[in-house]
RNA sequence: CGGGGUGUAGCGCAGUCCGGUAGCGCGCUUGCUUUGGGAGCAAGAUGUCGGGGGUUCGAAUCCCUCCACCCCGACCA
């Protein structure tokens, strides 16, 4: 490719609503346009990178035996009620009516479509098991899209899904795609891991998340420096950091705390550790208790936790939903304002759940039910009854005791951009896929899902590697490999054939090159491909020939070097390789 | 969806309070000069001032209304 025949159009400033870093650069390299909320152009060097991502995620599928098929991206309102999903998918779905006003959906997935085929195809366990995914446009109507590509309304997704004929099966192709992903997520050259998710309602252990890390990631992933242990903040098991309930030392006290509403000030008031403290938080839950009114519950945590919403979602009676109780409900409940709350006593009886810290606290310090009052001293079983329930419902923090008992457990960012899940038969079952099994009866097909974002993937590699001057892509993905940059294109013949031959030279080493050829300024050639973040750059000007040399520059090491031009393509050629070769 | 904010040239912004011919920087076009880290000089082009309605002799500016976008929150495979 010659730079003077592709489209470039490099900014100085990015757009003002770009947040951030790898939207502002993606929008000052010329490679997304922004159409609307979380809707964008893909310009020619987007949709190179994207490519690229694409030819190595075929690859690595294909070798692991899943097949491409596309599904319609508008799909009808009748797949999507066998599942009930037409309803419980709610505005995220984006729905339409043709001329006829049948309805329809932008694909946001495709269990449904998949299943539809898999009932119709797959008669026989002996065609089994089956992969099939695709590369699509998906739409999902975000009620806040933001950061660029790495949370857009419509994205590129890789949805695969997989069909076997039991559980052990199925568990076999959910090993295989986890080792497919391993195998593209270490070509692309991203930094990542593999950690465990939750399963919802579907259980079991079969859930990763492929995490690239970054500090500006939106998920919190736990792992264990000394073992093997990964998983993601919202399934990371807390285990209680006091072995065993201390015996009571202080006696119960009344204590005046005008005005100190939350655990931090409490515990400063009164000169207490914030670990001392319980801090009450009020749900209610979507069951509803006696009379119809809403059950109402009462978590404890020790002051410096926080709840995990996911996990308290797992407690009997709070599987079916929960929220925040309202004010007038907590009112109601324990006879007093928000910020004096606890345990102790509550105007009327509340279910009441402790975390495996807060349940093995002694001497600690809640509120009394009381406007302007807390109780220091408080002992379960003495002062009041022992919890109703007992449960892991904090997010873990750093050092905290790994659950595999091997040491303590450390918190980095991540951007989820792979997914593979274990489905069992939930779709199957509500939309009858069956297959004939061996023994002549018709059985459900266990399913298996995995995502990539693709897109997403050139949002996270861009967070997660980048520098003041632009861009630095992992050479996989790169827009282009390298960079030819022709100083003095318009005046000198001598850099003109140079250039050109070094051109066709890394072409014919399979080097995907571009040449600019623009007879721009070399400061100009420069600040455009660090920025479109290139990973190598030779340079040919009047200025080395007369030394007799192309000089060589790294986009990520900024490593410089002088070479003799006859090896200079070889050199780039052998840097590329080296690369792949490392892995 | 709740709260806040912003819409002026491709991008970044001023002008709005206090109504009176539409501005600046970057980018773009042409010419000359320059030529190894985003060149200089000169001459240009580009705006339904988000849309609609109203007030006024006159509206980017004041009023009403709609829309879009952004931020915070809530929500969320």
């Amino acid at each position: 490719m010659r730079a003077s025949q592709f489209h470039l159009n490099t900014l100085k400033e990015a757009p003002a609503d770009a947040e951030i870093v790898s939207q502002k650069l993606m929008l000052r390299a010329g490679m997304i346009r922004k159409v609307a909320a979380g809707i964008y152009d893909y310009m020619p060097l987007a949709l190179r990178a994207i490519r690229k991502v694409e030819a190595i995620v075929r690859d690595e599928l294909g070798r692991a035996g899943a097949l491409e098929i596309s599904m319609p991206l508008v799909q009808p309102a009748e797949l999507w009620r066998e599942t009930g999903r037409w309803d419980k998918m709610g505005p995220e779905m984006l729905r339409l009516r043709d001329r006829h006003e049948r309805d329809f959906a932008l694909q946001p997935t495709s269990e449904e479509a998949v299943t539809d085929i898999a009932r119709q195809e797959l008669k026989s366990y002996r065609q089994l098991p089956r992969n099939f995914y695709q590369i699509q446009t998906k739409f999902r109507d975000e009620r806040r899209p933001r950061f660029g590509v790495m949370r857009g309304r419509e994205f590129i997704m890789k949805d695969g899904y997989s069909f076997d004929r039991d559980a052990e099966a199925a568990g076999k192709s959910y090993d295989a795609m986890f080792a497919a992903y391993r195998r593209i997520f270490e070509r692309i050259g991203l930094e990542y891991r593999a950690v465990a998710a939750d399963t919802g309602a579907i259980g079991g252990d079969r859930s990763h998340e492929f995490q690239v890390i970054a500090d500006t990631g939106e998920d919190a992933i736990v792992y264990c420096p000394d073992s093997s242990y990964a998983a993601n903040i919202e399934l990371a098991e807390a285990l209680s950091l006091l072995p065993a309930r201390a015996g009571a030392t202080a006696a119960l006290a009344r204590m005046a705390t005008p005005g100190h509403e939350t655990c931090e000030d409490v515990a400063r008031f009164l000169g207490a550790p914030l670990a001392a403290t319980v801090k009450s938080l009020v749900l209610a839950s979507d069951e509803t208790g006696q009379a119809g009114a809403p059950a109402i519950w009462l978590l404890l945590l020790r002051g410096d936790h926080e709840l995990n919403e996911v996990k308290a979602g797992k407690i009997d009676g709070l599987k079916a939903g929960f929220r925040f109780a309202t004010h007038a409900e907590i009112v109601d409940r324990f006879g007093c304002e928000p910020g004096y709350l606890g345990p102790i006593a509550p105007q009327k009886p509340v279910r009441i759940v402790a975390d495996r810290t807060a349940a093995n606290m002694a001497d600690f310090i809640c509120g009394a039910n009381a406007a302007g009052y807390h109780y220091t001293g408080v002992n379960w079983g003495r002062d009041l009854p022992e919890p109703d329930i007992v449960a892991d419902i904090r997010n873990v923090v750093a050092d905290d005791p790994s659950p595999d008992g091997k040491g303590l457990l450390a918190i980095d960012r991540g951007i989820e951009v792979g997914h593979v899940f274990y489905l069992g038969d939930k779709y199957s079952r509500a939309m009858n896929a069956t297959f004939l099994d061996i023994d002549g009866k018709p059985r459900f097909f266990e399913m298996g899902c995995y995502g990539i974002g693709i897109t997403r993937i050139l949002g996270a590699a861009i967070e997660q590697s980048n520098d003041e001057r632009g861009i630095i892509w992992p050479a996989a993905i790169a827009p282009f490999e390298a960079v030819i940059c022709a100083v003095g294109w318009g005046k000198s013949e001598a850099v003109r054939a140079e250039a050109r031959r070094l051109y066709e030279s890394l072409l014919a080493a399979g080097v995907d090159v571009i040449l600019d050829d623009r007879d721009e300024r070399p400061g100009v050639m420069f600040a455009d491909w660090e920025l479109i973040g290139v990973p190598h750059r030779l340079t040919v000007g009047e200025r080395g020939l007369k030394e007799g040399i192309v000089e060589y520059q790294a986009r990520r090491s900024g490593e410089q070097l002088k070479l003799d031009p006859a090896a200079a393509a070889g050199h780039v050629a052998a840097r590329l390789r080296e690369r792949l070769a490392a892995r």
